[in-house]
DNA sequence: GCCAACGTTGGC
DNA sequence: GCCAACGTTGGC
């Protein structure tokens, strides 16, 4: 069963180019314990991922990835020069996890927050809800399809 | 750059 | 365990 997924980065820090570029990439970061458990939980390999880029204008969905490798910890978590360091994570408290995604597809046209926001068959999508700001959440199937749907896949 | 919404921290 | 203070996210 895939289930499906978003995540969001901003396109100066990770832009889906630059997952293209590189083939694949671990999504380390996230210090959100929501998005943290449903990395380590819930996500599986050959789960899809709507890539979100966010503060950009507009904000909007550029392409289809795939997770290739299941939780594991994030290891720039216990890197002292890593801007995502945190003194309380260590070998046998990792504190924090992330998974793997690799490109799929991008969208024929990106798929624009306004454009979703516009599309009374979103209402109801957790990205769409007021003051929804985690940067790994669920999509449900019926958003999913939706939103590929406008983007032209 | 502003600020609303939300999460985390830490004193008590 | 409460909650005020603070920090972050992210749209606008």
């Amino acid at each position: 069963m895939v289930a499906y997924w978003l995540m969001k980065s901003e396109p100066h820090v990770y832009p889906w180019e630059q997952l293209v570029e590189d083939g694949s990439t671990h999504w380390d970061g996230v210090r959100n314990y929501q998005a943290r458990n449903t990395m380590r939980d819930d996500m599986k390999i050959g789960d899809l991922v709507l890539f979100y880029h966010s503060n950009t204008k507009p904000p909007h969905v550029a392409g289809i990835a795939k997770v290739c490798r299941e939780g594991y910890p994030d290891h720039t978590a216990q890197d002292p020069n890593s801007n995502y360091f945190d003194p309380k994570a260590n070998p046998e408290n990792p504190r924090w996890m992330m998974v793997d995604i690799e490109p799929v597809q991008p969208m024929e046209e990106i798929v624009t927050l306004p454009d979703m926001k516009a599309n009374p068959v979103l209402e109801g999508m957790p990205l769409l809800a007021k003051g929804s700001r985690l940067s790994v959440q669920s999509v449900p199937t019926e958003y999913f399809e939706e939103v590929c749907r406008m983007g032209g896949l």
